[in-house]
DNA sequence: AAAAATCGGACTATTGTTATCCGAATTAAT
DNA sequence: ATTAATTCGGATAACAATAGTCCGATTTTT
């Protein structure tokens, strides 16, 4: 299938919010009403996005959040694996690879590493800032 | 996620085993023995390459596949395509796009849709014989 | 006629994604 | 102090997609 999953699709979205309205502190609320997100939902995103250093929180009556970084340093790689999730695309290439049925026969590896490779470099290059440039 | 199914990853393994047995038909039984694929999966999966002209069936006992195509003029794109799956990184830039809730505040169309153009160079630009050449 | 293969549909099991709920902790304003 | 608005964190439910299995029919070579 080779897509996105929603948190990943909702955190680029509410990061891109934050970017456009840089100084402020802005509030889960806010972002999912405005960008008709669903609010548990984004929460939850924007705590891992806290957690893993993506942006910053500020708990509270009046708190919300703001990106801990400038939004030209941070790659959408990094929103990703922030996300505590990954962007390989067959199973062998996890760090974690251990148990596939077909180790001793495959021959895929290698041309799906060089594959894997060329979408990495994408990803890496690929800033919020990028998303901010409409 | 952004991973391939195993759909996907079965069906460029089944064909780069047929590029480099070229000449002969070759069984889904011979594949799924030597490759430790299961059978009755990949079945499916070679039928519908068949169907959608990726490989040429022949039926009947001593029956099996060839590749439709030289190696070298199949890409990954149309692997995925003749799966019936798509490389769409997020739903909004689907062909049938159509009930996004989000699609009068949405931002991120735009600078997603030059990410997925890249992604899809790639795919359209990697073919069997590249996996084959290990 | 038999054997080995594809074909095709239905079905099941498993996993992953998405969404929701609830109560606790935090902090600003009153 | 109390209240209200917020983040935090865990559990869980609903839903969808993926992966795998089963079975019977059809085809074709021997």
């Amino acid at each position: 299938m080779l897509k996105l999953s929603k948190k990943i699709e909702y955190g680029i979205q509410a990061l891109q919010y934050m970017a456009n309205n840089s100084g402020n502190v802005i509030s889960a609320k806010e972002i999912s009403e405005q960008l008709n997100i669903p609010y548990d939902f984004l929460s939850k995103t924007l705590q891992i996005l806290n957690k893993n250093g993506i942006i910053v929180s500020q708990q509270g009556i009046k708190g919300g959040y703001i990106l801990a970084r400038d939004p030209k340093s941070t790659t959408v790689a990094e929103i990703i694996k922030a996300l505590e999730e990954n962007a390989i695309i067959v199973d062998c290439l996890a760090e974690d690879e251990e148990n596939c049925d077909r180790i001793n026969v495959c021959t895929i590896k290698n041309p799906m590493n060089k594959l894997q490779e060329k979408i990495n470099y994408l990803l890496n290059n690929t800033t919020i800032a990028e998303f901010s440039e409409v």
